[in-house]
DNA sequence: GTTATTGCAAACAATTTGCACCCAC
DNA sequence: GTGGGTGCAAATTGTTTGCAATAAC
């Protein structure tokens, strides 16, 4: 239960922790501050800001991350013991998540040849999904 | 020389453009468009939003790429045949560029099984740069 | 009861834009 | 000379913050 997630990490069991954590085990694919305000809204009332806060909380305690930055906006997502990649498509802005991430031996490579202690990495791949072709094709 | 870079892509040559890309040139590692304006106003005098607007443009126009966004903040380059990837370390910020980029199979592959047609990557490592290491021992 | 969390509005920072002037062609 | 490029200031947008009210423990 998402509950134990905040407990386990000292933070306070609110309407909005729980929500914005079960929106995001749901969703399984990373999401901007802004959709899942929308999602969020269906179920609870509360303000923006909430979303944001608990965000850069969640993000602090490691129980979120943010998979990634495009045009400005964060994309978040539950942390995962194995994390995941995604295409985004260009054409109509779907994400889909890519199982197994394949920097495995790649990182640990560049470590080797640049000293860098390694701690993230983002990967993330942009191209026109199967039914956005379709489309073009026309 | 950069002049040629700019008549080829219809654009008029203009102090601010063949100073943004030759200070990219020299530079060969990604950069802010608040950093390159600091070293912009170094050599010529212009506004923050010409470079706004001129790496927009260069973006537009496939000589520049944004090569990350991280915390609010993109980071250009010039867009190379071969493109390259970046360590950037959480303690100093420092940004320093990799070699030989490792997606190729890897790219091919997932376009086989999600049925993408993938246009870019992005592949930013996060990490910790030999020199703060020692910082952080002390 | 105490402390963390929330709502609201105001502040911020990066980036964009409208408009008058200017320069490349 | 014309249209794109620039400077300046104002607007926009995603995100953060201060403070008083509220809920979790």
């Amino acid at each position: 239960m998402n509950e134990e997630i905040l407990s386990k990490k000292g933070l306070k069991i609110t309407r909005a922790r729980k929500s914005i954590i079960s929106i995001l085990e749901e969703l399984d694919q990373p999401i901007s501050a802004e959709n899942l305000y929308k999602i969020f809204k269906e179920k609870e009332k509360g303000n923006l800001s909430t979303i944001y806060r608990n965000l850069k909380t969640l993000t602090d305690k490691d129980v979120v991350e943010i998979a990634c930055e495009v045009d400005g906006i964060s994309y978040y997502r539950l942390k995962q013991k194995k994390h995941k990649h995604s295409i985004i498509c260009k054409k109509c802005g779907k994400i889909i998540p890519i199982e197994n991430c394949p920097m495995g031996q790649i990182q640990s490579k560049l470590e080797d040849t640049t000293g860098f202690k390694i701690e993230s990495h983002i990967l993330e791949f942009r191209g026109i999904c199967p039914e956005c072709q379709k489309k073009e094709e026309k």
